[in-house]
DNA sequence: ATCTCCTGTGTAATCGATTCCACGAGGAGG
DNA sequence: CCTCCTCGTGGAATCGATTACACAGGAGAT
């Protein structure tokens, strides 16, 4: 493959002035610049990447660490991600964690010894040494969805106690009053932040979260599986299941299915991330949807905001709640379906119209 | 950050010796080796992979070029290609084409700039110059699922024949007669192979495959919308819609409902690429189903072959069907229950029971 | 006409590793 | 005791770019 000094020799020119005239550097005469060009053009050369990123010590590719590549969630988000840096000039190398902490610190690990010039990470767990270690060294960084406390790291992600508290008014006033959740690992953020905003929703309506109402999951269908059979189980079983991610609703969907029982009849189903398959599902499911695409996107502009030297913002967004038919049908006002006296408490917090969306597919 | 220099002169010896030490080579004596090892282990010291790819000419650093991230075919097929990948000691950089030969060109053009080792490509076209010039010029390359005639690359994809011949067996069994296809892109070879396969099992029982029910699609969902109206517009629209891939079943979904007609009494559905969301679906999808995480796997055993001096070998895997109800009710030998007449024509394929799976949910 | 200053260019150092080659010490064989 | 290997080691070249520095030559100022 042809070099520099390849392009230099055909051009007639020393290599300064052939690499002053790829990163078009001012002070290259007209003449100069066309041979040059000329010279790239006829030998089809391309400046090697490697050799560049070692002498300007940055290679303009950004890591992305992503809990599980086959939720759809983190599928959107990593799409996301790549647009933006692209439209940035960076590359995204990509690793899949799998929910597994020794593969996120494989990954760590591998990234910063490619030298990528920024890490994007939503962690599978609370904070492995190596990570730690990356953020106080100094690497630039920004968490994205999940994240971990008492570090000086830019956290991008969305915030779904808006969406859950409508999620909540929803579901008391369809008359449901066992309500059960599904919780994702509790080293995770989103593991433990998704149960405390339902616990507190619930709260307002004076109802009460049981132990044996909250299921252990670490975000993967086959855990949301055996806490809803778990649930049903139960001497007294929820009416609703609430999953903290759409992969283990899709568990639950499984293990409600195999029980040969209804959604919603026999039990209604929410769960956290809305997907585009939750519109075919038998029932639709009513779902807490992220703005995916805006969180990607706005994680990319902090980290390289972070990266080119400007100071990176921390970004929360607001959830929205889309309401489907899995946990009972409601009439366009969504209340007074439920049984008697289900109607929401005085006190209650309104349910703003603009962040809850009738989807009737 | 700690380099070579830093670790030679902790441990006390030269360069070369560390260098020796970290590649494990035999001529180093014990006593240096634990030197340098401590000397290591103090400073933290990471070998940088940028420096180390300039002089070895190496990257570790697999390629992979994907149609769709988004399309949880390709999301699989990415996974199973990073795991194996990771087991041979490769890094996966991903670059998502989204069907557009524009972006398909940027990704292999960025990736080729970084040297990546190989490249693994399921084409969205039937070949940019920038793609034939890089297979001529000897980059190591291995195309997956989708691929470009007349190239000397090898060629890891499934053969959906059988699993096809098996649809049509059924469809027929169950006394469909107008069936249509949305295709995709005629430009790749999945978009036309799949056409001719079900137009050659239509054929072995004398169904021809009229114009109009060849929908063209993009593999994208909105695309098998748009296919799926057209054919319910016809004065005589198809008693089953099939699907080239997973999306465009998506999108027929949509645009069925949206008629408030319902599958599979008032139309059956079919698809290519069975995903874990179709079991869920209402109804639940019939579908053809690769081998995704073994196509991934193959792929690069294929691939770092050839990068490591050995002869890659194409591969073949059989695709088989799923039966679920999108396309009518059939009892246990899946024949007999369509209408009168409808049973497989004298000297129609058997359907090995092997390749054919009734799922129940 | 001489002195500056500016523009365009080339030479060489540099990034952090790997690896060829030379060399000294020590053991084996004669 | 001398020669010849082998083993362990260090010096220096190398990979392909970027960039600091030096410098030649022409324009403009005095």
């Amino acid at each position: 493959m042809a070099g520099i000094k390849d392009v230099a020799a055909e051009a007639g020119v020393s290599v300064a002035t052939v690499s002053r005239v790829l990163n078009d550097h001012p002070s290259v005469s007209p003449d100069a610049r066309s041979r040059v060009l000329a010279a790239v053009a006829a030998l089809g050369y391309r400046p090697n990447a490697v050799a560049r990123s070692l002498r300007t010590d940055q290679t303009r590719a950004l890591g992305l660490v992503i809990s599980d590549v086959l939720n759809p969630y983190f599928t959107e988000l990593a799409r996301s991600v790549e647009e933006e840096a692209r439209a940035l000039g960076y590359s995204v190398v990509i690793g899949n964690a799998d929910e597994r902490p020794d593969l996120q610190d494989h990954h760590v690990r591998t990234l910063l010894d490619r030298r990528i010039d920024g890490l994007l990470v939503s962690p599978a767990d609370g904070g492995s040494p190596l990570m730690l270690e990356a953020a106080r060294a100094g690497t630039p960084m920004v968490f994205v969805d999940r994240w971990i406390p008492g570090l000086d790291v830019p956290v991008v992600r969305a915030d779904g106690r808006g969406a859950v508290r409508d999620l909540v008014a929803h579901l008391h006033g369809l008359g449901h009053r066992r309500l059960a959740i599904i919780a994702g690992p509790a080293a995770t953020t989103t593991g433990s932040e998704r149960v405390e905003a339902f616990r507190a929703a619930l709260a307002e309506y004076g109802v009460g979260l049981p132990d044996a109402y909250v299921g252990q999951g670490d975000f993967q269908a086959e855990s949301g599986r055996r806490a809803t059979e778990r649930f049903l189980d139960l001497p007294e079983p929820p009416e609703v299941v609430f999953a903290a991610d759409n992969l283990m609703a899709l568990g639950a969907l499984d293990a409600i299915r195999a029980r040969g029982m209804r959604v919603p009849e026999d039990i209604a189903l929410a769960a956290f991330d809305d997907i585009p398959w939750f519109v075919h599902t038998d029932p639709p499911v009513t779902a807490v949807a992220q703005p995916t695409g805006e969180l990607g996107r706005a994680a990319v502009r902090a980290l390289v905001d972070r990266i080119e030297g400007r100071t990176p913002r921390s970004v929360t967004l607001p959830a929205r709640l889309v309401v489907r038919r899995s946990c009972g049908e409601s009439d366009e006002g969504g209340e007074g379906t439920g049984r008697p006296g289900a109607g929401a408490p005085a006190g209650a917090p309104e349910t703003p119209a603009s962040r809850v969306q009738r989807s009737t597919p």
